[in-house]
DNA sequence: GACTTCTTGACACCGAGTGCCAGAGAGTCA
DNA sequence: TGACTCTCTGGCACTCGGTGTCAAGAAGTC
């Protein structure tokens, strides 16, 4: 049997059903001609509900992402000890590519993630936990440094900018309409960097 | 005389006017806890009038963001014609901090820029214009590449990690109550990346 | 002074998000 | 079985950001 309460059972079947009926509306009508009102109404609830289950709107569409922070977090403790930051963190994203999904609808919401400004927004302030979860393993694998605080800035650049590759990387395979593989254009964008500096 | 229309420059003198008088609010109360009425009755215009000055209410704090992508292209134009990309970029977000201006002040506007999600948001929306304005020069300086696909997926790479290294720089800054230099910290930030490539 | 043009303010409206409160369901104990 | 408690739910009213509309007014032109 499980250890979870039954309380518990039946709000994870709700929210995944609130997430699944919502999602298919905004694929079909647009995320923003979408109400609260309409996800409210097609799943059944109250509109009152709906917030005690997403804070946002956006938490619909950006909800898995709060756990990947900690998830890519743990999958680059697991790289290579001698690997340096920037290459584990290429590699800890292109593993992400491994897992495989539902091709069509994987690209129907990453062409409505980065085609609406509140949705593009919100992922950044995910983006910005993930910068806490990573911290700690990028400080492991970068160079001594003079002191705590730079040593933190240093690592705050790297995972900024790696982030930032991952999505670069992430609207070109949109804009390709996929047609490029992910794990081609995340190492042309990671390599590019350091390339820059001459 | 001006070749400026009368019109023209009223209304610049009233967008201006209301600007000042709505960062005083904010810096006095908060940005969130400012309403638009706040602001309207501060600046004995209708609430309506003030949507037709500024889009929204973080358009207040973010507007001169929007000018500033321009003139850093331009700077980064006016660059030595050899200086690689990523150098190029550090030293046109280095001569930003020439710009002298009131310190504490300042201070106070960034530490509720990186304070407030709603504001933090926008801007990353107006660094994404950013990357259109800086995006043909970058592509100058950098590499010859395979395609043209793979030259702008690289620029953009640069570009967003550039920016992000600003962006690490700045709430570093920040955090630090304006203690250490930006410059340092820029400098720190942008040789960061290209050395955690090891 | 009449006419056009642009701006302003007022009103109504919509959608996101929150506080509050009464009531319904389920678990517990007698 | 009944009473008690705890949590979840739904409804209501409200705030706030933002938009469409429209009539009235100021500025420039003939």
């Amino acid at each position: 049997m499980s250890t979870e309460s039954l309380w518990s059972r039946t709000r994870r079947a709700a929210y995944a059903e609130v997430t699944e009926v919502a999602m298919d509306l905004f694929l079909e009508k647009g995320f923003e001609a979408t109400t609260i009102d309409d996800i409210a109404a097609a799943a059944g609830i109250s509109r009152r509900s709906f917030f005690r289950y997403f804070g946002t709107k956006e938490d619909i569409v950006l909800g898995h992402l709060a756990g990947d922070g900690a998830r890519a977090g743990a999958a680059l403790a697991a790289r290579p000890a001698g690997e340096p930051a920037w290459t584990a963190l290429r590699n800890v994203f292109l593993s992400i590519d491994d897992v495989p999904a539902d091709h069509e609808r994987l690209l129907k919401i990453s062409e409505m993630m980065y085609g609406t400004p509140s949705l593009r927004a919100r992922s950044v302030e995910k983006h910005l936990q993930w910068q806490a979860d990573l911290l700690p393993e990028v400080l492991r694998r970068l160079p001594p440094a003079p002191d705590e605080a730079t040593a933190a800035l240093r690592a705050r650049a790297v995972i900024a900018s790696a982030i930032a590759c991952l999505d670069a990387a992430g609207e070109t395979w949109t804009r390709s309409r996929g047609t490029v593989p992910l794990r081609d254009l995340l190492t042309v964008a990671f390599d590019a960097v350091p390339h820059a500096a001459g």
